[in-house]
DNA sequence: ACGCAAATTGCAATCGATTGCATCGATTCT
DNA sequence: AGAATCGATGCAATCGATTGCAATTTGCGT
């Protein structure tokens, strides 16, 4: 049924020589082996090998040196077994199925490099998976399976109560995302209620009054965003444009489509609050198509702060995320829940604006 | 030593109890107890859940349902270990340990996100690890752990030798990178010489004599990329500029520094190639710091085409790396190569130039 | 009814390591 | 010298599944 070429993809017949006579049958090396070569028995290989003091030191060094000749290195899926300890987690990034695209997101990327550092910098292994958010159980499959020993979800999405029901569970779990009422998971995020509110101080103190939004307020991060920026405008009783949100995930193409529609709805817009950075950089692209000039004519704010945002022209105005501390707070807060064996509170990273060019009015009109 | 809570980070006592009595103690269930459940021997029920035909439909159905309401799944080290089947694939991306960034470049972010999909999509598993340069036999070590079946490593950096040594151990390894001569391992990539040329015939179709150069020539891939550009360029006996390369990774800020020295050294440059979109992308920036417009007075050009190429402004050209197709053809070609035993030939995508807005002379100087 | 083949299911060995306990020398103490 | 102690190593059970083969049941022909 399954392929099985020398490298073994497969390995289903019980029944193939143990004898490594000729030297072509190149079976594993394994800790037996190594105990003969040595002279010792596997259990001394065993201990030698995990670095125990209960073998002495001339010993040991006899065995890993030989170890490392041969390379040979313990089974994971046995030592796993035996032993129960786990050291992989799984970083889930769900999809709708609908656009696969969802990872074109820059932010995202940002954050899979800043998990993969802090768990390599602890000594875990990282499982990247990506499964439908139509069934996010599969996540929990994992733990069940014993695959990894937790989730690191990224991006709440629409999937508040399946989140709750797998806490309730007793899975291990941490979330990037907003805080929501009745929150049963654990979630690390920026604060993303503040964030829209700096975003709408800082345009309205640049003298912007007719100011759009971007974004899918489905998702909850995003509607936190909403939420904080709307409410400074009604405080300042400017009025939201009608056409605020145009349903558009983190996708470059529907940015710009986004963009253009909301041209339309608004065409004296002043400024545009962009819920994300690649969202704003597209959304700048259709502003230049449309003729107009970025600041000049429109400011621009995005959210995330990622990496090329600095370098994007014009530089971005942007609400940033600190990614890597983002990644080492998810990452310890795993840990330390799947040490002390119970949910811990969510978190809530610094969240500052930080102005660049793409907002800023020469002239304070 | 290591930290143990109910949710079992480590289970080293083996005599913790085994009675399930009071339902405090909540042992992971397995297949054992979901074969009382349903009253059959395990071996049934590992039968049933593979979906083996050798189980009656009925039975098989009742195991599944049965298992799916005890959110039962089976352990995967179990059978990994027992099977000798392992579907899980690493990743591998090196850090050189100077600068631990390399993994802002958002080509790299593009790849992983093609391979998780790729992989996911044919039932394989990913695991993502980041190694040290140095120290790549890590790299080995995942396959002869029997951590995972196979290896695909994105870049080849600066370590031709060391993987021909892991490819003639027999390794099952797949690198994304150029091909090189004497080369005994796989690589899937672009055609670096032709992009480069591709480059340079549109530069000087364009006009443009005066072309400066920026990557780090000590990668293979960028050092291809450089001998096809130079090429072209000597052929047209147009004069390639001294301080040709900066040495710079795939790093934003590294590259606005390296932009600026480039100037220092030739101030009357009309067109730049970077060898990577980031780096052409933070070259604009600086090349606008220096009151120099783009493409009216320089033309730039970038290499990737990553997502954001095209809707940064101005548009960028750059040569285009078919990331999809490359992750499908990296995932493909390993897996092929661990059916059949034996290293497969390497691939070169099609790589062609996409002419956007930072290269184009509106009045074709 | 009886025998035989086919369809199901169960038994028990096995994958490759880990670990509690027993063992065995060597050393120290009385 | 003999007993007690201690350090180093070996023995054998075990982790949770898979699978070849044996055992059982079912169905069918005559």
């Amino acid at each position: 049924m399954h392929p099985s070429g020398p490298w073994g993809l497969s390995v289903s017949d019980t029944k193939r020589p143990k004898t490594d006579g000729a030297g072509t049958s190149r079976r594993r090396m394994q800790m037996a082996d190594l105990a003969k070569l040595a002279g010792v028995a596997p259990s001394t290989v065993s201990r030698a090998l995990a670095g125990s003091e209960l073998v002495s030191q001339q010993t040991r060094e006899r065995i890993q040196t030989l170890a490392r000749q041969f390379n040979y290195t313990v089974n994971r899926a046995a030592t796993n077994l035996r032993s129960g300890i786990n050291r992989t987690i799984g970083v889930v990034v769900p999809y709708e199925r609908a656009s696969r695209q969802s990872f074109a997101d820059p932010f995202l990327h940002g954050m899979i490099g800043s998990l993969a550092d802090a768990l390599t910098q602890r000594g875990y292994e990282m499982l990247l998976v990506r499964i439908d958010a139509e069934n996010l159980d599969a996540a929990s499959a994992l733990i069940d399976a014993g695959r990894t020993a937790g989730v690191i979800l990224i991006g709440q999405w629409r999937h508040h109560d399946q989140l709750n029901a797998m806490a309730v569970r007793g899975l291990p779990l941490v979330v990037w995302g907003t805080q929501l009422p009745g929150q049963r998971y654990c979630t690390v995020g920026s604060d993303n209620h503040l964030g829209g509110q700096l975003v709408a101080q800082h345009l309205l103190a640049e003298g912007r009054r007719r100011i759009g939004f971007l974004g899918d307020i489905g998702l909850p991060e995003v509607a936190e965003r909403y939420r904080g920026f709307a409410e400074v405008l009604k405080t300042n009783k400017v009025a939201l444009p009608d056409r605020r949100h145009a349903s558009a995930p983190f996708l470059a193409d529907a940015g710009r489509v986004a963009m253009h529609a909301l041209l339309e709805a608004e065409p004296d817009l002043d400024a545009v609050f962009a819920s994300g950075d690649l969202l704003a950089m597209a959304a700048i692209g259709a502003l230049r198509e449309s003729g107009r000039r970025v600041p000049e004519d429109v400011a621009v704010v995005g959210y995330d702060d990622v990496e090329l945002a600095a370098h994007f022209s014009p530089h971005l105005t942007t609400v940033r995320q600190p990614i890597h501390e983002g990644g080492t707070a998810l990452v310890e807060t795993l840990l330390e829940m799947l040490e002390r064996g119970e949910v811990l509170p969510s978190i809530q990273l610094e969240t500052r604006l930080v102005v660049r060019e793409s907002s800023r009015s020469g002239e304070r009109a």
